[in-house]
DNA sequence: GTCGTATTTAACCACAAAGTTATCAACTTA
DNA sequence: TAAGTTGATAACTTTGTGGTTAAATACGAC
């Protein structure tokens, strides 16, 4: 799991993780108060920081004895990215429901025009 | 893990598997084709395709001893919606960058105006 | 310097993940 | 029926992950 993506995909694939990432989406906050949602301990936590910082996903800072954490959305370009590769294919099969929805309605005349 | 995102970005996360969804995406392909590219062996193909069929994201059919093995994007769709809620601080990110280097070309009269 | 607060690190545990080899099951074909 | 091919499963090993508690570190306040 070295490359880039998996690591940031990796990350995100927890939900711990991703609920900080939300709190962070509305401003900077330091460990404490992004673990006060949880019932794990503050190391546990902390573990969870270092693994989305790893993934570049967050940045800390300095101030006294805090460490306030921000977003950093960055990596979630590239698996944004990455997904648009994939995009027709669950376009395309919504647009194969419409298609199967209309025909039910149509009474199927014709039903398999492959 | 036992929320359907977190299951699909952790399916995600293996470059083995992703790989396996690229050759998916040119559409169709039995196991032995799918394990050809990779050196491991073909139970631990297998195991990746379990994994990926348990996130929604492939599908199976049978045909004689054969089990062909078809792309499901749908999942991805929700990773990519996920994914949404995010994408003003990447482009938020970059914009600032372009505030900073014109600043920069500038000659930077007035620098900080926030 | 000592105390209290914030955070990280170390040592440990339980369990899941990713791989292996060997065996089993399903199917086709001779 | 026997043999070959395709694929899944079982048993096992190794490594990684997510959590714990306890100790260490860093800083501000007194």
């Amino acid at each position: 799991m070295t490359d880039q993506l998996s690591a940031t995909l990796s990350a995100l694939a927890d939900p711990t993780r991703r609920g900080i990432l939300a709190r962070l989406a509305t401003g900077e906050a330091t460990v404490k108060e992004l673990a006060a949602p949880y019932e794990m301990s503050l190391a546990a936590v902390s573990k969870h920081l270092k693994v989305l910082e790893g993934a570049g996903l967050i940045s800390r800072s300095k101030e006294a004895q805090w460490r306030p954490c921000r977003l950093e959305a960055g990596p979630m370009r590239d698996v944004a990215g990455w997904l648009e590769n994939y995009r027709r294919f669950w376009e395309e099969s919504l647009d194969q429901l419409e298609v199967y929805l209309a025909e039910l309605q149509k009474g199927d005349p014709g039903g398999s025009k492959n």
